[in-house]
RNA sequence: UGUCCCAUAGUAUAAAGGUAGUACGACAGAUUUUGAUUCUGUUUGUCGAGGUUCGAAUCCUCGUGGGACAACCA
């Protein structure tokens, strides 16, 4: 049965073109800042932007829009190269807006000539006055009829480095009175005397945006030049630049950016989350960042398969969290070795196992392939977590209590005999007794248990640090909420726990290496972690259906 | 109180005037040496009112609700 996934606007927009002999090939681009780090809302325009190009035989650009330098810098370039290509895209080349200012000044010029744009003296608070509100029309200036030669000396001097910051702009000359506020005589070029981080000193005029996006976009012939919608009322501007600069004619589409449950996404917010030290870096597992998301042990694919699945439209929309969980669960279900871990300990004594032995049992690495094994070891002392145990069982409880039996995954059937608790009331050992005859694979006591709980043996765990991660916000939108969004930080979102136990092999495992901990969850090698102080980070949990 | 964008189960996303479907979630059951996985089933939806039409989620009008727009940010 071949069902015929649905095309979503965008992609029916490009068959079109493609149909109608519009385009031979498209040509998109992927147009970060690097001004912070990538997050899984860039992911969805990633995964859309050179997705779009795959399927339809094109290619994509990567184009870094850095056309403010004080708020850029080559470490977010880095940063954003290393996602891109993490995440299993290529782009045809790595352009720069900045390349283009030598091209975007003389555009600038040629708008100059035409008579439709003009450099304005006033300063920045006189033209926020001037240029009205939404409801109100902004009014025209003593400068906006300057004469073109004047025009044409002034923003040469401007370039020349002649004003100091602000002291002068150049603005397109369209009409004060738009409707559309962006057509109210948008500047195009301001001086900042800075450093840039491709350019150098080479420049103190910088342009904006909308006078360098678009014309970015017409300069590498970019047929569908993909955003968010909040460019939606952008677009006459850009369509403007484009019909008065007579360039290649580039088409903006605008579809809805992604939002999640329980997180920001917002760069703005992101960057205080770092600076104010909420989280340890762009990259802390709790981030929704592409860094962060790698670091806590997703996959590319998965982060693919979300995107995939999110769909893309034009509507505003609150992405439940647990569907990007769904893929990462399914694809490391079927890949992630299973191993043991302990993550509060509490001893459980097998009363009649000979304090000698050692036994190496087998026990399958994957469900699905039983020749695939490794063995553990077992003794008489062991560790199962705390949570196995209840001195007085819930209804339903199938794990340990008093009298109660359970299997030991790979292992034997034992019977809670006794415990013993601590002044302070803590269960601090058990002790039961174990059934020869039920030993895995070879069971033959006939005895049915409804529980399995995993353990490792005193003797043979390996200590290490494993972090539980949760949710980082504690309202599924925290920037809809009322006040500070840093009020709503869940208190519990990382979880260290310095004294968990875990299989000896897991020593050689290597920064990235993933596993599933039996009955915990998925977890991956942190990249802190080193030989004899391992340090594992929760990728998510199980899906978990009991219930107290 | 201007312009623009948007409105389908809890959350997303299909149905280009002709059976409202899919995924995630939730719930229930079966299987299970992971309370996982797998399998089965259940649940819940076209914002409202008019209109056009044999027929409207789809087209039109008016409401209602949500979002965007007044950075020398992108």
């Amino acid at each position: 049965m071949t069902e015929e996934k649905s095309l979503n606007f965008i992609e029916e927009i490009v068959e079109e073109d493609l149909g109608k002999g519009k385009y031979e090939s498209i040509l998109t681009r992927f147009p970060p800042e690097p001004n912070g780090y990538l997050h899984i809302g860039h992911a969805k325009s990633i995964c859309l932007n050179f997705g779009l190009a795959q399927k339809y035989k094109g290619a994509t650009n990567l184009r870094f829009d850095d056309t403010n330098p004080v708020t850029e810098d080559v470490e977010y370039v880095d940063s954003i190269k290393f996602d891109v290509k993490w995440l299993g895209f290529t782009w045809a080349n790595e352009l720069y807006s900045s390349d283009y200012f030598d091209e975007l000044y003389n555009l600038a010029v040629k708008l100059i000539r035409k008579g439709l744009a003009y450099v304005d003296d006033s300063s920045p608070d006189k033209i926020a006055a001037e240029k009205g509100t939404p409801t109100e029309p902004g009014i025209e200036n003593e400068f906006r009829n300057r004469s073109i030669e004047e025009n044409l000396l002034l923003f040469e001097q401007m370039k020349n480095g002649k004003f100091k910051d602000g002291e002068k702009v150049l603005r397109a000359k369209i009409d004060m009175k738009a409707i559309n506020m962006h057509m109210r005589d948008p500047i195009m070029y301001r001086i900042k005397h800075a450093h840039h981080h491709r350019t150098g000193d080479k420049w103190v005029i910088y342009p904006m945006y909308d006078f360098a996006h678009g014309q970015s976009d017409s300069i590498e012939h970019i047929t569908h030049s993909i955003c968010t919608l909040e460019f939606v009322p952008h677009r006459e501007l850009y369509d403007w630049y484009i019909d008065n600069l007579e360039i290649f004619p580039s088409r903006q589409y605008e579809f809805a950016r992604l939002n999640m449950t329980y997180t920001v996404m917002s760069k703005r917010r992101l960057l205080q989350l770092v600076n104010e030290g909420y989280v340890s870096g762009w990259d802390d597992p709790r981030m929704p960042t592409i860094s962060a998301f790698r670091r806590k042990g997703y996959t590319p694919s998965s982060i693919r398969t979300f995107c995939d699945k999110i769909g893309v439209a034009r509507r505003d929309n609150l992405i439940d969290i647990s569907l990007l969980e769904f893929c990462i669960r399914e694809e490391l279900n079927a890949i992630a070795p299973r191993v043991m871990a302990v993550l509060h300990p509490v001893k459980l004594i097998i009363d009649n196992y000979d304090e000698n032995e050692t036994e190496e049992l087998v026990s399958e690495n994957l469900p699905n392939d039983p020749a695939n094994t490794r063995t553990v070891s077992f003794s008489k002392e062991l560790w199962i977590e705390k949570e196995d145990f209840m001195e007085v069982p819930v209804k339903k409880w199938f794990r340990l209590a008093p009298g109660a039996m359970v299997r030991l995954k790979s292992a034997y059937i034992i019977r809670c005999d006794s415990f013993i608790k601590d002044n302070d009331g803590n269960v601090t050992e058990i002790h039961a007794t174990y059934i020869p005859e039920s030993k895995s694979h070879h069971d033959t006591s006939g005895i049915n248990v409804k529980g399995t709980i995993h353990w490792l043996s005193v003797k043979h765990a390996t200590k290490a640090e494993i972090r539980l991660y949760e949710r980082l916000f504690t309202v599924e939108n925290p920037a809809m909420e009322e006040g500070d969004f840093k009020n709503f930080i869940n208190p519990h979102s990382l979880e260290i726990i310095p004294g968990a136990f875990v299989e000896p092999q897991l020593q050689h495992a290597v920064e990235g290496e993933k596993f599933q901990f039996i009955r915990h969850g998925y977890f991956c090698v942190d990249r802190e972690s080193k030989p004899g102080e391992m340090v594992f980070n929760r990728t998510v949990t199980l899906k978990d259906s009991f219930k107290k």
